[in-house]
DNA sequence: TAACCCACTGAATCACAAC
DNA sequence: GGTTGTGATTCAGTGGGTT
């Protein structure tokens, strides 16, 4: 990681100013939790007039020209220029912002990977009865374009969720109780402070340990108390210079985890690639041997050099998987058997004994 | 109600000029489920290699954003001149359009009400790993400007939920089963049928019985068969023959106002499950804490995702206390303790904590 | 009848490394 | 940058048929 930026650090300034400060492509990862009810006026903070120009071109498409657009154009924009070419960004918010955000990270060129909701299991009612009790929050995750690769924990987030798939809806109970900051008077310290379970599922899905996450509205500190916890860094700004103290003082208290214990559940594709040729140069499967289907109704020959046979069909074990299925691929691993006392062993089996070898 | 109105009726024609051939304010409600725009790939296999019937419809392909913008534009103007002075809208939409949908809603003058979420109870895997589980569509309610007082059924609503308020999350089934408009050969009539119940919910709490609501994409008569059921009225635009035909005869069979519906709208209501990566993200449980044997004797460590280590065995609390006892199975939320103050408390105990609290 | 197994389906921006 | 080969990847529910 670069040495020359502020790791680990809250810089109290405006978030464009702090932004603009910072090199081109140096993050993995932004989180932001932008205000919805600025205080707009002379004090609010504008681009250079070139950058004005290249945001205004941006949204003449939409018509609407008021200072929240021009600020969250502003933000957004450098945060498209600090994130690394496959980094990711999230943002956060309600029905008051939330959808300008996300036509704004559309026309920019960002890549809507998923919307999530925060279901919140305990939200506060509606007292005067004229609209649905607001529940839920929305988070939109996005790459930083269509073609990126934005880092996805999918094994691990299934494992989070109890073996199935993690969905687009997550039930979070909102910050209370001891979580909660309080000032010494006992009234809490930040309006919207995020749980820190919210971010903890952010970035254990969409980092690894290591990696650098900026949070422009730092507020109370959460994305900085969660990637501690977590063993990522983070970069801070806050321009309240109270709530930075807060979020100093909070973050400074937090122990990280150990490297054992962020180690996650892996995606099988991140494992080492064996040939299947390696299976016959070992002699666990000897030129010749036949392999069988799951139920054993179609067969193929191995031949020396790692194919296999089945009537017209040659080559990988997947090919003629797929060929002799009429389908459209084959996972010839898990397809094709070998004959063992008594019953059928899938070649999955034996890539494993290899794995198990090379890991020790 | 006016009698120069086409009550109850399908208009065969594009959106845009059927709307525009009618009178200002003389709808009480607009419920608009516009195309997507999806902008999909190539095909897609799932796991066992069958092929996922995609949306692919002419009619869901737009064009780039900003085809799309003019088109929703033109629409949505329609709808705003066509409502009465308390008239309120829904729209519904994904990721791909929804936030398009709630930016112009805004900067037309709409007031958004609220924004809710239709959480699927049996939504369509992500069947490569790739991304969260799409699980959710969003919906947006909206009155015709800041100070209209649009129609909210707040106690309908209430009833309907047990007593308690509704929230702005909903937990429906997609259209399957029975419901399921199909053609002659077995196909489905419309690829993205509605289900009754969310528009059952929806003019339930936005419409009185009388009222006249606008689909200006009717499809497959969702909005008419929901209306004609409640002893509410609609006018449905639809440019597809087959599609207004289909609508026609499906809305012909439907006898209004039987008890019956209330039943069909009531969502299953399961005990919820709790993953046990709920309590790590909640911090009831940290990554690196201990687990214990009921007797204490064998112990593992806790991992990020929820995932527990003991010695070589890696997994879930229920995988790695079977192997660890070499048993077959095991149920970890009994297995597992923690450690507290002079003893012992098993796992289930904490999810216990979580229940209480989702259920009041 | 009940239990069980198998096949099928749903608004989806759905792989990736090596060559 | 395009092409090719490997091989990873699914949940809740309906409905039909068999045991």
């Amino acid at each position: 990681m670069r040495d020359d930026l502020p790791i680990d650090q809250i810089i109290e300034a405006e978030c464009v100013d702090a932004m603009q400060a910072l090199p081109d492509a140096c993050v993995d990862l932004v989180f932001a939790d932008p205000p919805y009810n600025l205080q707009l006026g002379g004090e609010l903070h504008r681009p250079d007039n070139s950058r004005v120009n290249a945001v205004d071109a941006e949204w003449d498409q939409i018509g609407n020209h008021d200072d929240y657009d021009l600020f969250t154009c502003a933000w957004l924009e450098e945060a498209h220029r600090l994130l690394k070419p496959d980094g990711g960004i999230w943002v956060i918010g309600t029905y008051h912002n939330i959808f300008r955000l996300g036509t704004f990270l559309q026309d920019m060129g960002f890549w809507i990977m998923n919307d999530v909701i925060w279901r919140k299991s305990n939200p506060m009612p509606n007292f005067k009865g004229t609209r649905f009790t607001n529940a839920h929050e929305t988070l939109i995750w996005a790459a930083k374009t269509k073609d990126a690769k934005p880092t996805f924990n999918y094994a691990a987030m299934k494992a989070l969720n109890d073996g199935v798939q993690m969905r687009s809806d997550w039930t979070l109970p909102i910050c209370s109780g001891g979580e909660r900051l309080k000032l010494a008077d006992g009234k809490k310290a930040h309006p919207t402070q995020k749980p820190e379970s919210l971010l903890h599922r952010v970035l254990l899905a969409t980092t690894n340990p290591g990696d650098l996450v900026l949070d422009p509205f730092f507020g109370s500190g959460t994305t900085g108390a969660a990637a501690k916890r977590l063993g990522r860094h983070f970069i801070g700004i806050e321009r309240d210079r109270d709530y930075a103290a807060i979020a100093r003082e909070r973050i400074a208290s937090i122990s990280p985890a150990t490297r054992e214990v962020l180690t996650v559940t892996q995606s099988k594709r991140a494992e080492p690639r064996i040939p299947f040729g390696n299976l016959v140069e070992r002699g666990m499967v000897k030129p010749g041997d036949t392999l069988y289907c799951p139920r054993g109704e179609r067969t193929a020959r191995v031949r020396a050099d790692g194919t296999l046979i089945s009537g017209r069909s040659t080559g990988s074990i997947h090919k003629v998987g797929a060929e002799i299925q009429k389908a459209p691929s084959c996972n010839g691993w898990t397809f094709w058997h070998v004959r063992v006392r008594g019953g059928f062993q899938p070649l999955d089996t034996l890539r494993a004994q290899i794995r198990e070898t090379m890991t020790v």
